[in-house]
DNA sequence: CGTTTTTGACCCGCGC
DNA sequence: GCGCGGGTCAAAAACG
């Protein structure tokens, strides 16, 4: 699919772009229910609700092909500005130093301020997080920390809400837990489930201005594809994702069901001001949502897969 | 019965 | 050297 080549997966966390799969899912299974709905609702001959499914097709498909072409000229522009980028960061090399210790003041005002700014952080060798600057003061530790990557997800959960559990849709290991001196909510320490391979850690814990948010570090990053994307014959993440989403079986997306029960989308087009909720909250820009499916219904596997479980559903429900 | 979570013990770096 | 605090280990318990 062309928006996963998107270099947007380069700079920012891949847990971004997985974020927008989420919504992209609940779009997708909103368009099934939409369809259900339609066949549900008339009560008259088959032919009429045949005839109007047929209208709601050429609407949908119409609306496709404006969005492709949206999604078109959203690349090409793309292209042409990370290209100006890409020559503007040759031609002042020291562009790159500005904007990593503005990305780090970025993080450090995140992280200790609004707490309704939930924001992704996601450091590259180049900016360290504040973490970093703490622990990592000899020149050989420096090297390790220089080569795991830090990043910090704030995610919006019930104040009530106790658990310490975050749906990124990565299999985690719990393997500690602490009361950290600075904060009195515990700090659990995770592994990523494909231990020893892969070498991931995050530490989940309330935040100690608003106890709604939780901070999720991560440490270190996945040398293995997310679970969402892997091939059906891996394991057990998958056997999880279908008993929550069986009639997806063929398509991408699925990741943790809970988080798209009540996605929302908004026409806020700036990715540093997204919100992210593990309560399943997320103010994703409208129009990539908009984009990337109708990239995915151009997919013929996918459309196949959708199909299938349409017409699974109806027959389910005749 | 295998896997995951819990939780007290232990390790280690840091500051005094 | 000692105490403190964060991070990890590993045995036991819980879970599916």
């Amino acid at each position: 699919m062309k928006e996963l080549d998107l270099d947007l997966c380069e700079n920012n966390s891949h847990r971004v772009i997985n974020n927008y799969f989420l919504v992209l899912y609940f779009q997708i299974n909103g368009m099934e229910n939409n369809f259900f709905s339609l066949g549900m609702r008339s009560s008259s001959p088959k032919e009429e609700s045949s005839g109007a499914l047929v209208e709601e097709l050429k609407r949908v498909s119409a609306e496709n092909k404006k969005l492709t072409g949206m999604l078109t000229e959203m690349c090409e522009n793309y292209n042409t500005l990370r290209n100006n980028l890409m020559e503007y960061m040759k031609k002042n090399p020291e562009t790159k130093e500005v904007i990593s210790s503005s990305k780090k003041r970025k993080s450090d005002e995140i992280s200790t301020s609004n707490n309704n700014l939930i924001g992704v952080n996601g450091n590259n060798s180049e900016s360290s997080s504040s973490d970093e600057d703490q622990s990592c003061k000899k020149p050989r530790e420096l090297e390790t920390c220089i080569k795991a990557k830090v990043s910090r997800v704030y995610f919006k959960t019930e104040a009530s809400d106790s658990s310490l559990i975050v749906k990124d849709g990565y299999q985690w290991r719990k393997y500690g837990q602490k009361v950290t001196r600075d904060n009195p909510s515990p700090r659990a320490y995770f592994k990523c489930s494909f231990a020893p391979s892969c070498a991931v850690k995050k530490k989940v814990q309330r935040s100690v201005d608003d106890p709604s948010v939780t901070v999720a570090t991560y440490e270190g990053e996945h040398n293995h594809p997310h679970p969402s994307q892997m091939e059906p014959t891996n394991n057990r993440c998958r056997n999880q994702m279908n008993s929550v989403a069986p009639s997806s079986a063929a398509a991408p997306s699925t990741v943790t069901l809970d988080w798209t029960k009540k996605t929302k989308c908004s026409n806020d087009s700036s990715y540093k001001n997204r919100m992210i909720n593990s309560d399943s909250k997320m103010e994703i820009p409208q129009i990539l949502v908009e984009q990337m499916a109708s990239s995915l219904t151009k997919d013929v596997k996918f459309r196949a897969a959708l199909a299938a479980a349409i017409s699974g559903q109806m027959l389910h429900q005749n």
